[in-house]
DNA sequence: TATTGTTATACTCTATAACTATA
DNA sequence: TATAGTTATAGAGTATAACAATA
């Protein structure tokens, strides 16, 4: 096995790097949680739809950091598997208003007690104080980074 | 624009989420500090070399949470920059043994400095004390994801 | 002229499976 | 038989540039 127990030591002095690690982990949690049928970034998607119906997708693109162009396929694979639809933007004959069907709203509202779930164990690992605690310093460390 | 202020509510109160807009923010600084020579990646995996020097491409893939055949690719490229070098490994001769070069320990001397002020620059923002915990918070996080 | 959605295209990053040479 | 490195291949996921329709 070579199990050398390797030396971390400078790379566990990083923000950047325990953030890559993290997310990693984070990523196949949320997948051991919600299946292969949906990806992470399609599901904060999903939600972003719900909280915000009717918006066009290049607002929705720059929501989560995307070119307008790479939210075609994404917005094209949701559409085929009914989760959302694109209907006639009022008073932009360019543009479409993207909202969840119902069935959105169903697999949405599943994947979210999974992922409430996923969040509790977060919060009873770490203590309730200290998982709003890190919420609150990722979110100042974007604000910090975004300078 | 239609700088319509969109509700991010339920995105904000989950950590997956807030994770996965750091690190795209973080990756965005590391490239503004390190240019386009050398990719986060390989960064840590540069730092990961000169800490433990000697071992061979399976360990190193397994400390980085990649396939060993995408290390491939990896080391082809860093080699090819003369970076790092593969030497006999003693006692096996299926495997390499991978250090770096010189070359390589000079341009990591060079991104550290440069990545330094970067992690200054949020310990400054989040203060030095919040930046540990940060660090912490993140270990903790992925001791929890990885049950 | 500028913007929305789209297409064509290409590039990066990764994994899976099968191969080879050793063990 | 099992393992280290490699190859061939395929699939995500993304961006850039250019286009048609509309603003």
């Amino acid at each position: 096995m070579n199990k050398a127990a390797l030396n971390f030591g400078s790379l566990m002095d990083m923000v950047g790097v325990e953030l890559r690690h993290s997310q990693i982990a984070a990523e196949k949690a949320f997948v051991s949680v919600a299946g292969k049928q949906i990806l992470p970034g399609h599901f904060t998607l999903l939600m972003l739809i719900r909280d915000n119906p009717g918006q066009n997708q290049t607002t929705l693109a720059n929501a989560v950091h995307l070119d307008r162009s790479s939210m075609v396929p994404i917005i094209d694979d949701c559409e085929s598997k009914g989760w959302l639809e694109r209907s006639a933007f009022d008073g932009d004959r360019r543009a479409y208003a993207i909202s969840l069907t119902s069935k959105g709203k169903r697999l949405l509202a599943t994947l979210e007690k999974r992922v409430d779930v996923l969040e509790q164990r977060i919060g009873d690992g770490l203590g309730k104080e200290n998982r709003a605690l890190l919420i609150s310093l990722l979110r100042s460390l974007q604000d910090v980074l975004s300078d």
